[in-house]
DNA sequence: TGTAATTGCACCATCGATTGTGCAAGAGAG
DNA sequence: CTCTCTTGCACAATCGATGGTGCAATTACA
């Protein structure tokens, strides 16, 4: 592995190189040149020396001086659903326009992993935290505070610092007025065939839940007791309701809302222990998108969160120095069944095929 | 946001409040006290008064010194799918575990973003960099190369450096076979009934073209030319190739091999637009895993690689200092229609629903 | 022509941690 | 009681980039 392993270049080779001082090297290379009266001829001279040698800059030492890392950081619970990963996709993509290198780290759902891995980003004096889908939002928010780093919450709100999240009741409403009005067509219903699984206490949780019995109330005129199930986001948890509703009842409910993808997976592994009878007919609506869960063999709906625009006010809410916590709201997409939207794969150039 | 917002403390401040010197501070808080004959008592004092100050190591004054960074990079191509995501997931979890922070950018197979995202992690001097399903691995090895920071590809191997990488042929060999089995039971086959669609001209294609043709010679006894379609990894491209198909046949292959998830979007496209006339009766194999596609209304066979193992033998590979260029094939695991398999979600603890 | 203003750059301290080296105090040997 | 060894730590250089300050050379102006 060690052919041509020169040493990297520094502003000292350059400097010895250009016969500039090391000062001005720096400082033609960081663009603040002009503001150090540095001629636009030794200028010059000592970009192209620098693209000769292939010169770029130690950010270690860059950030140990400035105490600006370039780093922004995105703390999410897991990577592995569609809904995460795209937003880990389009943070990348978003950081890097902003010239920041993105470093992405998962918490787990577990308030103290992600304060451990907060403060680790904290030693790499990251610029800025985007704290995505925290079971707990304040506790980073001191981590942060503590050392000064700029953060706003994304899709789940803390009550400590700026968050921009999905329009989670509305979204939810819509949904679940979409999954009824899609089952009455084969026949009638009543309320009590009408659930939700998953979601645990957190807000958006709460705030589907909300918007779900409004969407019932809504239509059926009238509110139900016990019709939501909550499992937290776990795919067995999950699972294991569906299989003590069909226990109870002999089949799944004709209509219900999953609360996100990694629930629905929960419903994936009932699915795989039983065969088509026992949720012939369900509709199916999901609180998230996942392409391939839009085309399982009963209707599902699905909402798609605004993922970009939330990044994007979120850089904003950052770069505009607001004061007090504000939230701001993002409206999500509903998705009709047997729907593939088109993603951040489609941003690829890789229509080339050899 | 700035409430207490001291600045962090540094060896100095923990020199000063010790009455010991900023070196055994130090040497103290990096574990080499021993080496250095500090006494358990200095070292006891100056730990517990870290704690209560709640001492971290700038990393970056770290890294500048030390020319060690903690960082380790995983290059992919896309987060967007469950493979990479999944990927991401993993690395993360055996980076931490090995105490290095994970920095996972994605060079969008493009193979000048490659190279440049290679360089910006280099410029954080990075440990070492997982390269996993780049476009031109060895351009990015020449990076690394430059830089001397050690590397390994991931699932698609390079010339220039070692290699982890699924055994592609026999996976695809056990998957075109699973498919056409399954098709074999609802009637008579023949060869030209068995398509294949996807991939590129990369490595991992051509191994899983050679497996997917074996298979066919092997069950038919006879080659038949035609019955591939690279396109790409890209889902339009994709789709586009089975509306092609449609146009010509009235309908798609009875049977099928998709050569990654990524072109299964494309499947998916494709179905948005037909109703199920067109694929009533289809059996489709996937060079990947995702659950959500397993359950899809026609039966699925899917290869999932193994991940966890591809990484822990590629930091093995980094450990253990090799020199020339190794390949090491991981066995991945053929997955039948309508499975959910357990993943990373499964090892969160989540399982507490207030 | 003398003085003030501007141009163009070099010098040097600094960020926080690491590490080779040096040295005083105490322990042990003779 | 002297000499050697060990123990326990402090000192200071260093990693590479940044930015405040100072100063010589040139230009502008009266």
């Amino acid at each position: 592995m060690s052919e041509n392993e020169q040493k990297k270049a520094t502003i000292y080779d350059l400097s010895i190189q250009s016969g500039a001082s090391a000062s001005t090297v720096s400082a033609v290379l960081n663009g603040t040149w002009r503001k150090r009266r540095i001629s636009e001829e030794t200028a010059r001279r000592i970009i192209s020396l620098a693209e000769e040698l292939r010169y770029t800059a130690n950010q270690q030492a860059r950030a140990l001086r400035s105490s600006r890392s370039g780093l922004a950081g995105l703390l999410l619970p897991v990577y592995d659903t569609r809904f995460f990963s795209s937003m880990a996709q389009t943070f990348e993509a978003q950081a890097r326009q902003r010239g920041l290198l993105p470093v992405v780290v998962s918490g787990r759902r577990d308030p103290e992993e992600e304060r451990r891995v907060a403060e680790s980003l904290v030693a790499y004096s990251i610029d800025s935290l985007f704290i995505a889908g925290a079971t707990d939002p304040d506790g980073v928010h001191k981590v942060c505070a503590r050392a000064g780093i700029p953060h706003v919450n994304i899709d789940l709100p803390g009550k400590l610092a700026s968050s921009v999240i999905s329009e989670n009741r509305q979204g939810a409403r819509a949904l679940t007025a979409a999954i009824i009005r899609h089952a009455q067509q084969t026949g009638p219903l009543s309320p009590d065939d009408v659930y939700m699984f998953g979601g645990r206490d957190d807000h958006a949780s709460r705030e589907r839940i909300i918007g779900f019995h409004a969407a019932k109330a809504e239509i059926f005129g009238t509110a139900t007791g016990n019709d939501t199930e909550s499992t937290g986001y776990s795919p067995s948890m999950t699972a294991l309701a569906f299989e003590r509703f069909y226990d109870r009842h002999g089949r799944l409910p004709r209509c219900f809302f999953i609360n996100s993808s990694i629930n629905f997976e929960g419903l994936l592994r009932f699915m795989g222990k039983h065969d088509g009878e026992a949720f012939g007919d369900i509709v199916v609506g999901c609180f998230d998108y996942d392409p391939f869960g839009s085309f399982l063999p009963f209707p599902v709906y699905m909402i798609r969160p605004n993922i970009s625009e939330m990044l994007e006010k979120g850089f904003e809410l950052l770069e505009s120095e607001e004061t007090g916590p504000h939230i701001i709201l993002v409206e999500p997409q509903l998705v009709a069944p047997r729907t593939a939207l088109e993603g951040p794969l489609d941003a690829l150039k890789d229509s080339n095929c050899d």
